[in-house]
DNA sequence: TTAGGGTTAG
């Protein structure tokens, strides 16, 4: 039988890929299509998959709420099956009869929360409960303190004693004891009130339990126990017992109300399927649902966290053709969200529209936007909104002054960070922890001052405070960085000694530092460090610089490094190995690693041509791997005159100014190989880091390598 | 926490 509940938007949503095109296309589909009143077709394919409606919805009359659910429970929500890949593989265009009314999803009607009324013993009884809280935690005590209850016990001042409880446990204890005593039933409401103590307590089993025994005695479940349930397993990080329960909502016929419906959202969103929130959003729109800024707050913070620009645009221009104000949060999580998706633009933008909507920002906005600011190396905005902060009194809390420590760092703001560092010190509820020290000592180790670096290091252990793996990390970089490798050394076997785990970027960091090392006896103490926080590495090292290895074990070998390495940091893996060797004089396998890096892809838009221009761009990597790239650059280049090919008429070869402040030392390096190789690039006056050769350079500089070549011409 | 959903740090 047909899917009661397919409509085009059954087979244009039912997949289950997340590709980046297929939500995008969602999207798209979803923006042209919301306001309109009918489906409209989606597919080209000719043939009809049987399993699906055609231009009506047959069979939905008489068939119970839970039959005509259960096709959104499965197609939508469970794992895909090879039937839905055939739907998906075979759209066909569809047309929905507008005259008939879209079949809801949810329940545009919150629950009513039954309302009670005044109850002339509630200070007795809120005394009573205080009572219990205040008396010892142990099973005993509490139930010998429950004999002095306030009589009668009704039902309503049982609830409000239940309500009045904490911590869970005693809430829990109450509960089994008026279960207990059977003065009364035990309604949905009990259960309610007991879950939501037990969530605060995470104790998702015991909630699970008594849900169970709800059904058991046939207690009915309501949208508030649904809901309670599903954001006590998201709490727990248990997003199949989430998805469980919401689709046994379904299956049992209770229609989620716009909580359960933006709590179930909230967990597909977290899950990643942005896909399905797409499908179960637009279906419950489709309905005439107004989602509340809740809602919102959901989408945005799930297009932040993979950074789609377009996604979080779509929110907003939703909010505004429903006429939903943005309140705080949704004004955070969209702040938030623009920065993951590398838009300080229209953050600010953003940010100042909120304010102009009378909005006073919070701890968490501010937060949000001077780490962008900071991020985007925009010093003026983030130090003008550093100043507001202060003139109009906005809130700030630890965390803020943490990340404007983070901002000053990127913008290398040192004397503002001390004097907010110092400024913390007096503070009563912002003191220095390990995230302040670390940024200071980022700080310190990018301006190359060692001094105040051990001074700060020497200085956390008096006063307590824990180093973390960054705070290690950025010492030991600002350690090798001063050829002060004994320190660096000492400074690891502390941070183990005191429980550090060593991380790839930590490794990473090591590895820049053996690169360091000229003396054999220093890069020995090195890789004794680096042996302890990762062997492998270190066996690559000895297999990568003996040159009897071939070329095909390194390729086997460096596969297997990177694919154990994080995503960020292969590519500093693979430069500080470039430096290595090319420090060691083996410029062929700097070369063979440069090749494997570019095949592997971590070195992705190295290289960048038009018709007019050429362009090596060697920003992201280390001095000695930009030199191979220019070597091998230049080889590239000597073929192509040789074989007479074409040329552009520009060539351009960038290193930046360095990403931060401090490190401009790979456009000092780069100049002074290009001398070395006699290479045709002189630097731009006008541009820092940019090299130019045109193509007439180019040829005579290839020319006057081959003198024969040249006595030719 | 007064029966249920959303937002802050390398």
């Amino acid at each position: 039988m047909a899917a009661p509940l397919s409509t085009a938007l059954d087979i244009y949503f039912s997949g289950h890929h997340s590709d980046v095109k297929r939500t995008s296309l969602s999207r798209k589909w979803l923006r042209q299509n919301m306001s309109k009143k009918f489906a409209i077709c989606c597919g080209t394919s000719k043939s009809t998959p049987k399993a699906h409606p055609t231009s009506e919805e047959p069979g939905t009359k008489g068939a119970s709420l839970s039959e005509q659910l259960k096709p959104l429970s499965n197609i939508t929500l469970s794992s895909p099956t090879t039937e839905q890949s055939h739907v998906l593989s075979k759209p066909k265009s569809i047309w929905v009869n507008p005259t008939k009314p879209k079949r809801t999803v949810l329940s545009l009607q919150r629950q009513k929360r039954t309302s009670h009324s005044y109850n002339p013993q509630i200070r007795d009884l809120k005394r009573f409960a205080q009572k219990l809280n205040d008396c010892d935690d142990s099973e005993g005590d509490f139930l010998a303190a429950l004999e002095e209850i306030p009589q009668p016990l009704t039902r309503d001042n049982a609830l409000l004693v239940l309500n009045s409880l904490r911590p869970w446990q005693k809430a829990y204890l109450f509960f089994n004891w008026l279960k207990s005593r059977n003065l009364f039933p035990l309604e949905t409401i009990f259960y309610n009130v007991t879950m939501k103590s037990l969530r605060f307590g995470r104790q998702f089993q015991l909630i699970e339990d008594l849900a169970n025994e709800m059904i058991e005695n046939k207690i009915e479940l309501d949208n508030i126990t649904y809901s309670t349930i599903i954001s006590c397993a998201k709490k727990c990080n248990l997003p199949d017992r989430a998805v469980h329960w919401f689709e046994r909502m379904y299956k049992t016929g209770l229609m989620p109300d716009e909580v359960t419906y933006s709590s179930i959202l909230d967990v597909y969103a977290r899950l990643g399927k942005v896909e399905e929130v797409l499908n179960l959003y637009e279906r419950a729109r489709a309905t005439g649902w107004k989602p509340d800024p809740i809602t919102f707050s959901v989408l945005g913070k799930m297009f932040g966290e993979t950074g789609d620009y377009d996604g979080i645009r779509y929110v907003l221009q939703e909010m505004k053709s429903l006429g939903v104000q943005p309140n705080l949060v949704v004004y955070n999580t969209l702040l938030e969200a623009m920065g993951k998706a590398g838009k300080p633009g229209f953050a600010r933008g953003l940010f100042e529209e909120m304010i102009e909507s009378g909005i006073t920002p919070n701890e968490k906005t501010l937060t949000a936007v001077i780490k962008i600011y900071g991020k985007a190396r925009w010093a003026k905005d983030a130090l003008e909104l550093w100043e507001r902060m202060k003139n109009n009194g906005w809130p700030m809390d630890f965390i803020l002054y943490n990340t404007l420590l983070n901002m000053c760092a990127d913008l290398g703001l040192v004397e503002e960070a001390e004097r907010l560092f110092e400024e913390m010190k007096k503070s009563e509820h912002s003191r220095p922890d390990s995230w302040s020290c670390t940024a200071m000592l980022n700080i310190y180790g990018s301006i190359g001052d060692v001094e105040l670096a051990m001074e700060l290091f020497e200085e956390m252990s008096e006063s307590g405070i824990a180093l973390n793996v960054m705070g290690c990390t950025c010492l030991i970089q600002c350690l090798g960085k001063a050829m002060q490798f004994d320190d660096v050394v000492r400074v690891f076997d502390i941070s183990i000694e005191k429980g550090i785990k060593p991380d790839d970027r930590l490794c990473g960091c090591l590895l820049s530092v053996v690169s360091l090392c000229e003396k054999s006896k220093d890069e020995k103490k090195v890789l004794a460090c680096l042996q302890q926080a990762n062997p492998n590495l270190v066996v690559f090292i000895k297999l990568v610089v003996d040159k009897k290895t071939s070329f095909e074990t390194v390729k086997e070998e460096f596969k297997g490094i990177m694919s154990n390495a994080a995503v960020e940091v292969r590519r500093p893996f693979c430069n500080c190995l470039i430096d290595i060797c090319r420090n060691k004089g083996l410029q062929e396998r700097a070369h063979e690693l440069l090749y494997l890096g570019t095949l592997f892809g971590l070195y992705p838009g190295l290289h960048n041509k038009t018709a007019d221009e050429w362009c090596l761009d060697v920003r992201s990597l280390s001095v000695g791997a930009a030199q191979t790239a220019l070597e091998e650059w230049m080889g590239t280049l000597t073929r192509i005159v040789q074989r007479e090919e074409q040329l552009p008429e520009l060539f351009l070869a960038q290193t930046g100014t360095g990403a931060h402040k401090f490190s401009q030392g790979l456009g000092i390096a780069f100049a002074s190989h290009v001398k070395k190789l006699a290479a045709p690039f002189r630097q731009r006056e006008d541009k820092v880091g940019c090299f130019v050769a045109t193509r007439g350079d180019v040829v005579s500089w290839v020319q006057s390598q081959l003198p024969s070549a040249a006595a030719t011409t």
